[in-house]
DNA sequence: GACTACACATAGATTGGCTATGTATTGATC
DNA sequence: GATCAATACATAGCCAATCTATGTGTAGTC
């Protein structure tokens, strides 16, 4: 039983938005969006592998996402996650989504 | 596929703390607390019934709240939900987690 | 007597993210 | 040169939460 606050699950359904966002920084391979995400969250957001990669294929299906293999910057071979411009359009409708959605539950608990 | 916003899990995992923070007011009927949410959130979240119902069993099975039979003003039989004092204190901690949660996730996302 | 709003309830499906596991490489430490 | 931690990708199987769909029944209205 860990602590929700830990997890990426903190709200489910906004993994996705979380990468997309992140990729509208630079390109960038899937631990280093992991890494990100738990630093700019201050540590209250750990993305799992086990979400990382399946979220990160499932929206290269969906074509918001290219990749290719490259590099890292210690030498590894590292696959290369793009956002693509259906990528940035729909981070743009999660994001306004997202804030319909706190600001109607703020009004719930006030 | 309907409007997100449309739906009662514009942000998943909060139902049960809209439903908590409704029964703050007085014991009410699910059919009740169904409208309060959607009034008071400004038609931004609809609780489906298929929703609310094993919800609001598993909050009682929990012991966050207890339910008698009763009549509602239009003279119906119906069942009424109050909150416990584990009920209060379930609905504080969840809100806490919940503000921590937009907050990390806001610093992702700006 | 038909229809709408009220009221409760369950079955079954879907989704998202989890845990657990497996592979492999690099760099540091012993 | 062996061992370990950190880096890096990936899949299988599970679970919880909510949804859709469906069913029952009553009160009030036209």
């Amino acid at each position: 039983m860990s602590n929700k606050t830990d997890r990426a699950d903190v709200l489910p359904g906004t993994l996705d938005m979380l990468i997309l966002k992140t990729l509208t920084i630079t390109p960038m391979h899937g631990y280093g969006i992991a890494q990100h995400i738990q630093q700019v969250s201050r540590e209250a957001i750990q993305v799992e592998e086990g979400s990382l990669y399946p979220s990160l294929q499932r929206m290269q299906v969906k074509g918001w996402l290219t990749s290719e293999w490259g590099q890292s910057p210690t030498g590894r071979r590292a696959r290369y996650y793009r956002l693509t411009a259906a990528g940035k359009k729909q981070l743009g409708a999660e994001v306004a989504d997202f804030r319909k959605a706190i600001e109607a539950i703020q009004r719930v608990i006030q």
